[in-house]
DNA sequence: AATGAATGAGAGTTCATTCAT
DNA sequence: AATGAATGAACTCTCATTCAT
């Protein structure tokens, strides 16, 4: 019934956004003009400076955009069925490293790239409310994880924050290396990689396994 | 319009060098002109051509710096006859997150920031391979401290090079996030988050001990 | 502060390839800045990039409007419907001369200035040999010339395409040693002592009759 | 006996007045900096300053130097026992078709290159007067070549002046051509094609020879 | 007499940004 | 609402030239 609107059908600023990440990721903030910025989005420079006061704020734009579709993915994959804590903690990081190496340049952008923050003072001030945001809810559910992992018996003794904390670390570690090609196995595929590091932390985790007072049946 | 003075001027390129790592990593290396770094290493900018055919020269010298001093402090935490392996393996880490926030802007010039490595892609390939050089390097030395601790029953079945990545990602993951004030802890040190990492990596190393070739009781 | 008004500004590119051209020629490729083609356009240096890539591809520009002009300069003078076929040749040399000594910065430019040549060299390789085609044409359109002579029984014996350059040669020489003023007649005017050797080469010309098919005499 | 004095062994400024007189003729004046002079020459570019004020005297030291050279070669190849008027014209063109195809340099800097008139007021003044010197010679070479042939019987009724004039001018024009490539005969030698010229003029010339009233013998 | 070191001046070029339309 | 045209500012880099040695 309704006619799309028009910006439906031009979109300006959507299709800015989405080149300027494209081309923000790939080839770096400094070095990607407002003119290409523009051409890729199908209209001309000055046009950008109707809906962003500067290049700072569509690089803001692109920021605010990366966050927005990254609380639409799940990385819980692991789901609630599964059998065991690990087990959960194991899918979990996988989905993570999955994540990271399916959307580089959103990766990028909201956890290597310093871009945003350099710029922008007022996301400096107080850190970026938002990556802090997908932290904790990272670390959250880390945290459950870890907790119901101590419930089978692992991880006995480690403070669930900084367990939590420390696979997050390796993850997160893992999947830098592999995207600034810091790997040092030039031949082998990044994600192979990143998913390896995971496989084993998760094998430090099962050694942790402690015998518990085995519990009187019944 | 006056000279400096002898003693303002000796050592250009160690000033740069300095000035430089200090400027790329405050504003990002685009945004730092050859004059500004000139201008705080106490000369003009056409004197840095004396040392440094252009800027991406500079650069990597800056780079090469960060890991020339990098690898000393690791080799020195490996100490001499330490005890255990995994003792060693706990004083790496603990260096490294130290060097990491104590040189927080050369830590993110060479791990985190990707624009030098756009550039230094180029120069590594036809120079000295710095960057995977310490990689390799820095792996071969967690390997040896992982083969260690599987002498000492640690770690059994798990890949040495797999191993070794990990460790290496756990440990510049936790840095990474704690440079980027991506860790949800506002209120706590960072470097006291990067090392409690560390210790949960060495707390879940020590829960692989195995019991090797067992001794007779008593 | 203020911009040029609307006419000042009208034809950029048209005004600076004239400006370019006299400045090219009065002062030398290499010693004219493009801020300086710019000002005598009355616009500002980056302007230009909108009509030329860089300045070799303005110095193409120049370089082809003479070579453009002259030509048509040339077809003029070979007039309609001659009387004789060396009448033709006389009239295409002081007409050549006349647009030499008229556009004397051109046509430095175009065959006595090397630095151009070094340039255009790489730029006519990718794009269109006018220099090299103005030339084919203009020995073309000389060759024409002489073997309408031979067909007047002139010129008989000689290779019509080294005819042809002899011309040409001769013509050029003229001009240039005028135009550098190598020529030893300080005080004569330079484009009367280049007509002047056109004429001989045309007296030359005449003398080269030779009786055709000696018709019955009386 | 004599030890060889300094300036022998080092000679500077000439060594300085060669390779620049190499490097003008090659790349260009412009294109050509102080400091590869001075490497060419086997010393740094402030030792340059020490004989010649400052770039331009460098240039017109080279241009001098061309023309102390070029007054050494003989141009009249053809020597004086030469059977006839023009053979001895054809061969002094053809000599000097191969002085200044065999120092390309010297010709170019002496012919072609515009450089030291642009840049040195003082010969700017009054022309050249080393060049008009040369073509002084050359023309008075010339003109007697002219008035011998006329004493033949050729060329007659023609300005021995301007005969010589255009017999240089054709040479010369064929030289230039050669020179800067601008002969359409990209496969052919310069050389060849510059011959070629000469030959032509003289078979031009052949053609004058009128029958000159028999005088009677005795 | 010659050099290493340094510099001032200036080049071409790019680009975010702003007008007038 | 969007563009073509233009610009000011800035950058990297080169080079003739000059000092102090």
């Amino acid at each position: 019934m309704a006619r799309p609107r028009n910006e439906d059908r031009i979109d300006i600023p959507g299709r800015a956004v989405q080149a300027a990440a494209q081309l923000f990721a790939e080839r770096g903030v400094d070095a990607v003009s407002l003119a290409e910025i523009a051409a890729a989005a199908g209209c001309r420079a000055p046009a950008l400076y109707r809906y962003f006061p500067d290049k700072d704020a569509l690089l803001l734009a692109v920021h605010d955009e990366g966050f927005r579709r990254l609380y639409g993915v799940k990385l819980d994959a692991g789901g609630a069925a599964r059998s065991s804590a690990w087990e959960r903690l194991r899918l979990g990081g996988l989905a993570y490293v999955r994540f990271a190496l399916e959307n580089p340049e959103l990766y990028e952008l909201m956890f290597l790239e310093r871009g945003p923050y350099r710029r922008l003072a007022a996301l400096r001030a107080a850190g970026d409310p938002d990556a802090v945001d997908f932290a904790a809810r990272s670390l959250a559910f880390l945290k459950t994880s870890v907790l119901a992992c101590q419930e089978e018996g692992y991880l006995s003794g480690l403070d669930p924050d900084v367990a939590a904390f420390t696979f997050w670390s390796a993850v997160h570690g893992a999947v830098s290396l592999a995207l600034r090609r810091r790997a040092p196995f030039a031949a082998v595929d990044p994600a192979a990689i990143a998913a390896q590091a995971v496989e084993t932390m998760i094998t430090l985790t099962a050694a942790t396994r402690t015998v518990r007072a085995t519990p009187a049946p019944g």
